[in-house]
DNA sequence: TGTTGACTTAGAGCGCACTCACAGTTGGAG
DNA sequence: CTCCAACTGTGAGTGCGCTCTAAGTCAACA
């Protein structure tokens, strides 16, 4: 919840861990670790180094859009599967459609706690600043 | 992230942590945990059992609202330990003021992470079912 | 009054998503 | 060629928010 940058800028060349971590926000660390887990399989050089290209720039991106709504990790895995596998149409958009439907009711609770928390602000600026408190 | 009960029906009388749970739907255990972290107090019997009036179940509500938007627990406690100095207009409405700001920009951004799995959906319907697939 | 189920606390355990540490290998500037 | 920084995999560690367990106390009905 919070990040800086907007818009990701995904070159056209290769990138090392490091530097798709710089363009993507996600730490190296996490790059790696997504890989372990399935959910991400990047090109290597001879020696076995990663290499990012577009593709995989924007994999990750939608990986981490994924992520910070919620999806869990596992669920993530079994989409990449997937679409790896050539049935993204079958298996892998089912679990978009629901996660897209459970997004939109989050939205809503969320929209919904928001509007409690402005009626708390505001019950804070009616009352008088030496009035006993509540809750 | 997804309940099923929309509003909160509360009673007048006191109630049991098991009956609290049932009407907050936030279940005895993390009532309790919720105690122990001091986000809560409760009044007890005399016997030192716990008795949630319309108050609490109010305190309770309000702060499952702050854990559902991604509050952490200690913040939680903070802006507690405030409302309960009588500082809560001091202390305790800056925090909320904070969360409200994160929480609008938290909703902006999985707007747009929703929109961009929109996008992913359409494609999956435009293009053919045969089609080589990406990312 | 006895028994059963709900209550109490304190502490341990769990699942998740990282995050770090380690030991070893590699790439590229000087 | 040397050397340092960055890479590699694997396994352990961390922080958070519950969730459960254990041992004991209490309420209330037959």
């Amino acid at each position: 919840m919070g990040e800086e940058e907007e818009v990701l800028n995904i070159p056209s060349d290769l990138l090392s861990v490091s530097a798709a971590a710089q363009v993507t926000g996600i730490s190296a660390h996490t790059l790696r670790y997504y890989e372990r887990a399935g959910l991400l399989q990047t090109p290597r050089t001879a020696t076995g180094q990663r290499r990012y290209g577009p593709a995989e720039l924007l994999a990750v991106e939608f990986i981490s859009r994924l992520r910070a709504t919620g999806m869990p990790i596992r669920v993530i895995k079994t989409y990449a599967d997937a679409v790896r596998a050539g049935s993204g149409r079958e298996h892998g958009l089912p679990l978009l459609l629901a996660h897209r439907e459970q997004l939109i009711r989050d939205l809503a609770q969320r929209q919904a706690h928001l509007e409690a928390i402005n009626s708390k602000i505001t019950a804070y600026r009616d009352c008088a600043p030496t009035t006993k408190e509540r809750s």
